[in-house]
Formats: structure tokens, C-alpha cells, sequence
DNA sequence: CAAGCATGTCATACA
DNA sequence: CTTGTATGACATGCT
């Protein structure tokens, strides 16, 4: 019988879910279990009568009965819900209700400000209910009565649906970004919430909501902040104490990808898509707007899969559909603060690529250039999606799939290095038949071993200079360039980097590099003989017929069949595999040394962006804890008038200290219509169930 | 001349 | 075992 049941039960709702589809409402609650029988009762995982083996035989396939497939619970439950919710509006009440009892002696008041945290600034004149029941009425009574849960929701959809009313206490004070030690009382939390709504959301709530706002439609849409706030900055406020939330609540996220990271979410649950000031920046942002788009959709489709079965599904999904938004503020922040150079730096930003690299340190303060660079870095980052928690990660990566040219290495070293150009990498390769293979092949590795993060900001023309190899010839060049970054200015490598070692060079690399053009040869060769390494002069001395270039990067093949071709002592061969194996190891230095540097470059990096990323942090909890004082000031200064009308109405017998307010499941706000000693016994009593 | 830096070299470990 | 690579430690030359 109960296999017949369930049979029925969910052929129903496959046809309840197509007539759905086909525009046909149908209500299939009488034939159906309780929906927390479903959820809850017998269908449990653990039970025999399983909900996933409804599932099992709805597609056909065969789930092991202890692999409980929540996903598509969940969604049997939406489409449960929607299927019912078809024929009445499925508009969620809020189910927020105020009314006033009387206030016991100052006794209770106390007790009751312990649990509910009233006010602090209303010395126990409001009192609040248990944040806990107020959330079993707000959430129990309406939304959950659609079978909404907040764990294990996985849809965005059903997260815009979700109003605050789904969180649980905890929940709400993080979504309005308090902190846990705050006495902030929860409907301060969800006023803070709702002051933040537009007027649209606010149709959503219940009628109570909707009488207050007829009543005095001016206070409601109002939002609670400051006076002293700019309209725009609720927004902001509430990314900023989101992005607070999930600092704590994600400290994983807190790198600097963190910083992408905000209220989105809430701002496209709430409506604050059209927030005036989206529109007002938006025409500011372009391009850099577009590419935090793009990373940012990609990162919510790696967040999403990574959090499917997170616990905090909610808030992780809510975060990372707001990372459009995030950016946005971060981009917004970024523009606002250089609003005051915005002008000039704007018009250079548009000609950025024809722009000067050297001019840049002179365009932007130094604040300013920071968190440009920063910003910029980000969203180049992002949009190659490649961006990692960690530049020193990204480095050791690369290293670890890269290899070395030593070829290249050597040419900056050469003698000739001072006058140079970067066609000697070039000339090199061609004039060097035998071993250009080995070092064209590793050449280009070679150019994204070292200097990764810095080649990010290179430009174009720049990164095509380094075409054919990494050529650290063209990174002294570039020096200067780099130089004109503040981020790397205080390296000393960089300065040092220009400095004429040339010391121990191969011969064979200055007489490949200028074969023609030299044409005093004899002034050469003596350039070579006081510049040549010590294991060139053994070479000469040894009268080993081959070069050391050739010595050092010619295959092993080939190196053999070079020792093979001619005949040499064996002290020749000694000397020669020496030379090699010394050459090697010199490369070898050379791009350990280089990924060290990087590696302390990229960890700078990142703690100067932290720094400024902590920094904002505080600077916003603090606005933040500023906002939420100004509400309660206001708030209580509400409270304070409500309460002199009610006494006027009731003929003025009762004082303010009389009333305090509640917040019940009806839909409206209820006030006592007197304060008998009947209605003060029946608080006491209630605050003594309570307790 | 000492300090700091860049570079080369060796020894060693590892693949 | 050979070869190549990576890296710490030390030496050396330069500023």
C-alpha cells in the first residue's frame, strides 16, 4: 500500500509538473503526503522508503539507496513547491509584525533585554522579542510554509526568492554585516536590511509592511542610514559589510582575489541593479567594468561547483553572484578615488598604449598608482583566469614547467652587452646552426621563466621584444621601463641589474654576435682575451677546436658526436665536460636566482596588496559601525515619536515606559489599546513562559 | 677598506 | 649509470 502510494505520488507530480508547464495550474496537495512527511518523515535516506529512490525510478536510473542524491531532492522540493504555489501568489510575506505590550516592572525589561538585545540607546524602552521565535515567526510562518530551506538550496533563483526571512539569526546579523558581538537586536538587523530595499522589494512584504509604508510612505522608503550618508552609500555600505562577512566567514577567500569579492547578491536580490549609482558610474567603468564581467562570471561557475553541497550555500552563492557587483564596487571605489586625477589620468588611460611607460609614475600619486596598478593587475588577472591565490604559486608553476636556455643567458653577459641591440638574439640563432635548434626550442620557455609577474605590466611591443627567447639583455633594456613601476622601484635587483658583469664570458657568444659588423678584429680579440672566462682561456689553452657555446648547449647527441668527430686528449675531454657541466649549472643559477627574486617580487606583491585590502577593511567596518549607530539613534528617535502619539490616543495614561513593542506573525502592527494591569500581568507571564 | 650585490662555481639531491 | 636541473653555500669581482 505505501509503495502504491508513493507510485501515485509521484506519477502526480510528474503530471502535476507538465500541466504546470503547459500553463495549467494544478493543486496536488490532497494527494500528497505532508510535505514534511517527504522531507522529514518516512522518506528519510536512512529509511526504506527513501525520496531518492523516488528519483531512481523517475529517470531510470539506479542509485545506490545510501547515495542520497540531494540535488535533485532539493529540486523535486522547488518544483513541489512550485507546482503548489501555482494557484495563489506566491508573493513571500514578510512576516515582520510589531505591536506593543505592556512593559512589566523594570525587572523583566531587564531579563528581556538580555535575551533579545534591545536597543541601547532606548534604556529599555523597546523591548524585542526572542530573536529565536521572532525568526521561527518571521521565516516558520510564511516562507518556510513554501518549504523554502536555507541549507542546501542551491539555486541562485530560489536565493533571490529567498528574502531575510530564511536566515536564522546568525545569519541575518552576518548578512547585515554585524558582527557577533553586537547588541545590535535582530529586527535592528532586518530594519537595516529592509531600510535598504527599494520601494519594489518592499511590495513584496506584508501587508504590515505595506500599511506602514501608506501610512508614512516618506519614513519607510527612507532607508534607516544616516542623514549624514549619501543615498548611493547604503549600497556600498552593505558590500562593504559583506564583503565583511565573508572575510570572516571565508577567511580562504580572503586573498587577493578577495577583493573582488562582495555584496553583489544582495544587491541584485534586493534591486539595487538600477541603484543610481551603478548607472552613474557605469559609464566610467567600460572596459574594466567588462573584463571583471567576464572573470567574474567564470568564477561563479568554479565557485558554484566547488560549494554544490556547502552548508553555507547560500551566502556562497550569493557571494559569487554578486562579484559582478563586486567589482563594480571595487572599480567604483577605485575610480572615486581617483576621481581627483580622474581628468587627466582618463585621457591618458585612453591613449594608454601609445602612452610612455616612463610617464606613468609622473601621472599618478603614489597612492593613486598603487591601487591602480593593483586594480589593473586584478582585472588582467582575472580575464586570463589565471589569476591564483598566489602569484608565488603561479611562479613556482611555471618554473616547474618551464626550461632553461642557456644560450640567451650568455648573451647578456657578453662583452659587447653594453651596446647591444635585441637583434643579437636573432643574429645568434641564425649564425648558429647546429645549436640554434636547442636554444630557439628553449628559448621561449626561457622568456616565461623569470620575469613573469613583471611581463604582465609589460607592454606589447614589449613582450614582442621578447620573441625568440628570453633575452636578459632586453630586461636591462627594460629596465628602465620598469623602473617607472612604483611597485618595483625599491628592488634593488632592478638597479643592480645594469651592472657590467662581464666577467668570465664565452668567447664564442661576442664573436657570434657580431660576425660582420666588428670590423677591427684584432680590437676583438683583445676585448675577448680581457673579458673571456677563465674556462675560454683553458679552452684556448687547450686548444679545444670547438666553442664553448657549443660546448655547453649542444645536445648530448650532439655533443658526443662533436667529442667523436675530433680527436682529443684526455684532458681535452675533461676540461670540455667541465666547461659543460659548469656552463649548465651557470644557466642553472642564473634561473634559480631569477625565480627566487621573482618569488620574493610576487610575495611583496601580495602583501602590499593585502595591506591596502586590510586597510580598506577597517576602513569600511568602521563606516559601517558608524551607519548602524546613526540607525539606532534614528531608530529609537522613531520609537520615541510612536509612542507620544499612542499616548495622545490613549488619553495620556500611560507613559512611555508603559509599552513596549513586539514583532509577532500577523501581518500588521499591534499596540495595546491599554495599559490595565491586566494586560502587565499578561506580559510578566509571558516573559516567565519564556524564561 | 668594508659592505652589498651580482655572478660563477661546487656539492648535492632529485628526476 | 648518465644527464640535466635545482639549490644552498661559498668564492670572486665590482661598485
Amino acid at each position: 500500500m505505501q509503495s502504491l502510494k508513493k507510485y501515485f505520488s509521484e506519477g502526480l507530480i510528474q503530471v502535476a509538473i507538465l500541466l504546470s508547464l503547459a500553463g495549467i495550474r494544478v493543486d496536488v496537495d490532497p494527494y500528497l503526503p505532508p510535505l514534511s512527511e517527504i522531507i522529514q518523515g518516512q522518506s528519510s535516506a536512512l529509511t526504506q522508503t527513501q525520496f531518492h529512490n523516488l528519483w531512481n525510478s523517475l529517470d531510470g536510473h539506479s542509485l545506490h539507496p545510501k547515495s542520497l542524491d540531494l540535488d535533485r531532492f532539493f529540486t523535486t522540493r522547488r518544483l513541489l513547491r512550485w507546482v503548489r504555489s501555482l494557484d495563489h501568489l506566491q508573493v513571500p510575506v514578510a512576516q515582520l509584525e510589531t505591536w506593543l505590550v505592556h512593559r512589566e516592572s523594570d525587572n523583566s525589561v531587564t531579563a528581556m533585554q538580555g535575551q533579545a538585545g534591545a536597543l541601547e540607546g532606548a534604556d529599555g524602552l523597546v523591548d524585542i522579542e526572542d530573536s529565536a521565535s521572532l525568526t521561527m515567526r518571521m521565516g516558520g510562518g510564511g516562507m518556510s510554509e513554501l518549504g523554502y530551506n536555507p541549507v542546501g538550496e542551491e539555486n541562485l533563483e530560489d536565493l533571490s526568492r529567498l528574502s531575510r526571512s530564511q536566515m536564522d539569526n546568525e545569519d541575518i546579523k552576518e548578512f547585515a554585516g554585524l558582527e557577533e558581538d553586537t547588541s545590535f537586536s535582530i529586527e535592528e538587523c532586518l530594519q537595516l536590511l529592509e531600510s535598504n530595499l527599494p520601494l519594489r522589494e518592499q511590495q513584496h512584504l506584508g501587508d504590515a509592511d505595506v500599511k506602514r509604508v501608506e501610512e508614512d510612505p516618506l519614513q519607510y522608503q527612507r532607508p534607516l542610514l544616516s542623514p549624514l550618508l549619501p543615498q548611493d552609500e547604503p549600497l556600498l555600505d552593505l558590500e562593504q559589510q559583506w564583503q565583511d562577512v565573508l572575510a570572516i566567514m571565508d577567511p580562504e577567500d580572503m586573498d587577493v582575489d578577495d577583493s573582488h569579492f562582495t555584496v553583489g547578491g544582495r544587491a541584485s536580490e534586493t534591486g539595487h541593479m538600477d541603484n543610481p549609482i551603478h548607472q552613474d558610474t557605469s559609464r566610467h567603468q567600460t572596459d574594466l567594468l567588462r573584463c571583471s564581467q567576464i572573470s567574474s562570471a567564470s568564477r561563479d561557475i568554479s565557485k558554484e561547483d566547488s560549494h554544490q553541497s556547502n552548508h553555507n550555500q547560500n551566502i556562497s552563492n550569493a557571494s559569487s553572484n554578486i562579484d559582478f557587483h563586486l567589482n563594480d564596487s571595487d572599480i567604483i571605489d577605485f575610480l572615486l578615488s581617483s576621481a581627483t586625477d580622474s581628468s587627466a589620468n582618463n585621457s591618458q588611460n585612453s591613449n594608454g598604449s601609445s602612452m610612455e611607460e616612463q610617464d606613468l609614475p609622473s601621472l599618478f600619486g603614489p597612492h593613486l598608482e598603487e591601487d591602480m596598478f593593483e586594480e589593473i593587475s586584478l582585472l588582467d588577472l582575472a580575464l586570463e583566469n589565471e589569476f591564483s591565490q598566489s602569484q608565488v604559486s603561479q611562479n613556482v608553476e611555471q618554473d616547474h614547467t618551464d626550461s632553461d636556455s642557456g644560450l640567451s643567458l650568455d648573451f647578456s653577459q657578453s662583452p659587447s652587452s653594453p651596446c647591444r641591440s635585441e637583434s643579437s638574439c636573432s643574429s645568434s640563432s641564425s649564425s648558429c646552426s647546429s645549436s640554434s635548434m636547442s636554444s630557439t626550442e628553449s628559448a621561449p620557455e626561457e622568456g616565461a621563466i623569470g620575469y613573469t609577474p613583471i611581463k604582465e605590466e609589460l607592454t606589447d611591443e614589449e613582450d614582442e621584444g621578447a620573441v625568440g627567447g628570453y633575452n636578459p639583455e632586453q630586461h636591462k633594456m627594460c629596465h628602465t621601463n620598469y623602473r617607472q613601476l612604483s611597485q618595483f622601484q625599491h628592488l634593488p635587483w632592478l638597479e643592480h641589474i645594469g651592472h657590467n658583469h662581464t666577467y668570465n664570458q664565452p668567447q664564442c657568444i661576442s664573436q657570434r654576435k657580431f660576425p660582420k659588423q666588428h670590423s677591427n678584429e684584432s680590437l676583438e680579440h683583445d676585448v675577448q682575451n680581457k673579458l673571456s672566462s677563465r674556462d675560454e682561456k683553458q679552452a684556448r689553452a687547450m686548444k679545444i677546436p670547438f666553442s664553448n657555446d657549443h660546448i655547453i648547449n649542444l645536445p648530448v647527441e650532439e655533443f658526443n658526436e662533436l667529442l667523436a668527430k675530433h680527436r682529443l686528449s684526455e684532458d681535452q675531454l675533461t676540461l670540455i665536460r667541465d666547461i659543460r657541466r659548469r656552463g649548465k649549472n651557470k644557466m642553472a643559477a642564473q634561473n634559480c636566482r631569477r625565480r627566487k627574486l621573482d618569488i620574493l617580487l610576487g610575495l611583496e606583491h601580495n602583501v602590499n596588496g593585502l595591506r591596502r585590502h586590510r586597510a580598506r577593511l577597517l576602513r569600511e567596518k568602521s563606516e559601517v559601525s558608524r551607519s548602524v549607530r546613526e540607525m539606532k539613534q534614528r531608530l529609537n528617535d522613531l520609537y520615541q515619536e510612536v509612542y507620544s502619539l499612542l499616548r495622545e490616543e490613549q488619553g495620556m495614561f500611560c507613559s512611555v515606559n508603559d509599552f513596549v513593542m513586539q514583532q509577532g506573525n500577523s501581518s500588521h502592527m499591534s499596540f495595546p489599546t491599554h495599559c490595565s494591569s491586566q494586560s502587565r500581568r499578561k506580559s510578566g507571564k509571558r516573559q516567565k513562559e519564556k524564561e
